[in-house]
Order: C-alpha cells, then structure tokens, then sequence
DNA sequence: TTGCTACTCGACAGTACGTTGAAAAAGTCG
DNA sequence: CGACTTTTTCAACGTACTGTCGAGTAGCAA
C-alpha cells in the first residue's frame, strides 16, 4: 500500500508481465470506474496468479500510481503559454483547457479514481497535492503579475483564487461526461474569475 | 444495498435502536471518515449484535441517507433570497454562502462520505443529482431573468453556468478545512462569474 | 553442474460484508 | 393469566476480496 513494487533490476519477462498487469488495467478502466475493479482481474488479464501480481505491485493502487505516472507530464503540457503569458488571453486559456479535456477524456476513469482514492491513500494524495500546488503555485503569480500591471482587479489572494480554479476545473472535468464540451465556457467563466469586474452599473456596455 | 430498511410499523424499542445507530453514525463520523467506519462499529456504539443492525438498515450507506435527510432541508435554507433575488446581491448571496459553509463545517465528514459514495450507490447518486438540479435550476433561472433585464452579460448558457458555480461550491467547501474562511472569496468569484465582465481595455477603473 | 536470482503459485489468515433460520422478548387480546 | 402474533435478536454460515508466506520452478551465468 506505498509505492512502487520490490522488483530488482534487469529487463525481462518479468518486465513484460509488470507492462501487461499495466495494459490490463488500462483496458479494464476503458469500460469500468476503478472501484470495480479486482485484483484477480487485474492478474488473470496478465496471465498470473493473484499471489504473482504481488510480485509486480503492492496493490491495486500502486498500479493506479505507475499509470498516472505516465501522464502526468501531459497534465501541464498545454498550459505554459496561459500560466506564462499576461492579460486575459482566451486563446491560451483554451489551449490549456483543451489539453486538459482531451485528457480527461482518454483518461477520465482513471483519473476520476485517483481523485476518489486519494483521500486514504498517501501517495495518491502526494500526487493529488503536488500537481494541485504546481498549478495553483504558477496560476497565483500570473495573477499577482496582472494585478501588479493593473491588467486584473483586485479580489480573493491569488493564490485562493488560484485555488478556487483549480477545484472548478477539476471537479467540472470531472462530473462532465464529454469534457470537450465544458472547454469554451470554462474559459468564459476562468477569465470572469480573474478579471471580471462589475460594479452596480450595469446598462448593457 | 438499496433504500431504506424493511422495518414495520410500530414506535417502540426498535426505534430507540434505530435512533442509537443514526447518533453513533453521527459521533464516529464527527472523528473519522465514512470509509473507516464499519458495521461492526454502528452496531456496537448501539448496543446490539451485527447482524441485528441488518434489522434496522440495509448498510452503512442506508444510515448515510437517513442521516442526509435529516438535514436536505438545511442545505437550501438560507439560499432563497439570493436564488429569488435580482442583480449582484452580495449581501443575499454571503448569507446563502455562510449558511452552506456552516453546514459543511458541522456535517463536513458525512456530505464528504456521500458525495464520495455517490457514483456507485444509486439513493445517494439520486440525492446529490435532486439536490445539485434543484439548486441549478432555480440558479439558471435566476442568471436568465438577470440577462433579460440587462444586469448580467451574455455568456455560456444559464444552466451550464449554474452548474459550473454549483461545481466550484460543492469542490471548494468539500476540500477545505475551514469553510467558512471561503464564504468572502466564493462570493466575489460567484458574482464575478456571473456579472463579470472584462474587455482588453483595462487600465484600472 | 552448480548456483544465484527472477519469478510463480498454492495455501493460509484476515477483514468486512450480507443472509438465514431458529428463538427470545414484547405486545395483544380474550 | 395464557395462547397467539409481531418485533427484535443473534450465532452460524457463505462470499468476496485483500495481503502474506514459503516452498517451490524457470532462466541464465560461470
């Protein structure tokens, strides 16, 4: 129930059923949330014996812990232009949101179990956390930065905000079915967030 | 696994019982989280064997639904005004906000387990989703009678909008410690998303 | 071949769930 | 009070899953 298995060095077959256990499990999350899914499937898709897939992982989600390790680079991608960029620019907004759903599509059942699981389970919260503060981090300097500039008016501490657009995204994402879908209007609603201003004068423009 | 249990008629010991396992659920959930409790624990706290827990309800997500009825009508309580209102009232929508935010601090661990069980338990899924169009409902309503009378600008469809903000609610108070803390900032970031508007001009005001 | 390491699995132990059937406690009525 | 019904109780059982242990077998190197 930590991190990854007790394996030893050298690349082999052993190596082959450590990828099979992990292609299993892609498939298996492809038509099924996580929760459904047992060891025993996990290793008869391998091909070994429950005890075997022991040897490979500690459990169920320590194999959730070595598929999110392969995209968890893509989860940033498509987000450097907006988080380094200035002003509200709706064209990297979206590309960064684009990114993000494309994956969430691919990927929504397995990301929607880490989410679940991560309460409970430290190393998933660790993830959960540090690609939380990664962007929360890097969205609340952008914001400072437009403040400073006068580009965005004043409002919550950048980094709440930050933090407030994070859990939007992340549970908008998440509930969504077709998360594509959500991209233009959560560019909508990110830039109100940051530079919405509205006063009690409001007869059209 | 299903709904309520398949108990009689009749006010008497049973329902002494009945009340014992709902006030230990609500203690054990005042100290840990809905998934650390088991059956074994709700029926010891009431005095009374495993299998007579059976008895009074069908599992743990049984007495999760009775505790939540206990208090679905305090989650929309002080909303009214603000949802029956007009324009970006900060007052009605801070009020609506601090009652919420007060609700999860109390019941924090319970609408946690709930939310979290959701997917997977079907009275639970049907709770949340009465509870989540009620409020979307009456929210889209209202963001649409702002945009007819010129208060609030175009923007992504009014039930979309109403869903992303109900989202961003459920997502911010679920992970924070100290909801209330929260109620000022969801405030302005609400209204922002709702009346925010924001052009390239932007040299302050 | 010896010998080491990677790998395998059956058997076991543990935890929690939910069911069943027999029977004790409580309530009802004459 | 007693016969009769309903409510309540629980031990025993079966099931699903998890994780561990130790005795192995397969593969390769010297």
């Amino acid at each position: 129930m930590s991190i990854p298995p007790g394996r030893r060095r050298g690349p082999s077959k052993g190596d082959r059923r450590e990828q099979a256990i992990l292609e299993t499990a892609r498939a298996l999350l492809a038509r099924k949330p996580l929760a459904d899914i047992t060891i025993d499937e996990l290793a008869a898709g391998a091909e070994i014996s429950r005890s075997s897939f022991y040897f490979y992982f500690d459990s169920k989600l320590s194999v959730v812990v070595a598929l999110l390790h392969g995209i968890t680079g893509e989860l940033g991608r498509d987000a450097g232009p907006w988080l380094d960029g200035t002003g509200p620019d709706a064209d990297a907004l979206r590309k960064a949101l684009t990114g993000l759903a494309v994956l969430w599509r691919d990927q929504g059942r397995l990301l929607a179990g880490a989410l679940a699981a991560a309460p409970g389970c430290p190393p998933l919260a660790r993830w959960r956390e540090d690609l939380r503060s990664a962007h929360v981090n890097r969205l609340a300097a952008r914001i400072e930065r437009d403040r400073v500039a006068g580009l965005a008016p004043d409002g919550p501490a950048p980094r709440v905000l930050a933090g407030l657009i994070d859990d939007l995204r992340t549970a908008a994402l998440n509930g969504s079915t077709d998360p594509e879908a959500l991209v233009d209007d959560l560019v909508t609603v990110e830039l109100r967030m940051i530079y919405g201003d509205f006063s009690d004068h409001h007869p059209a423009e």
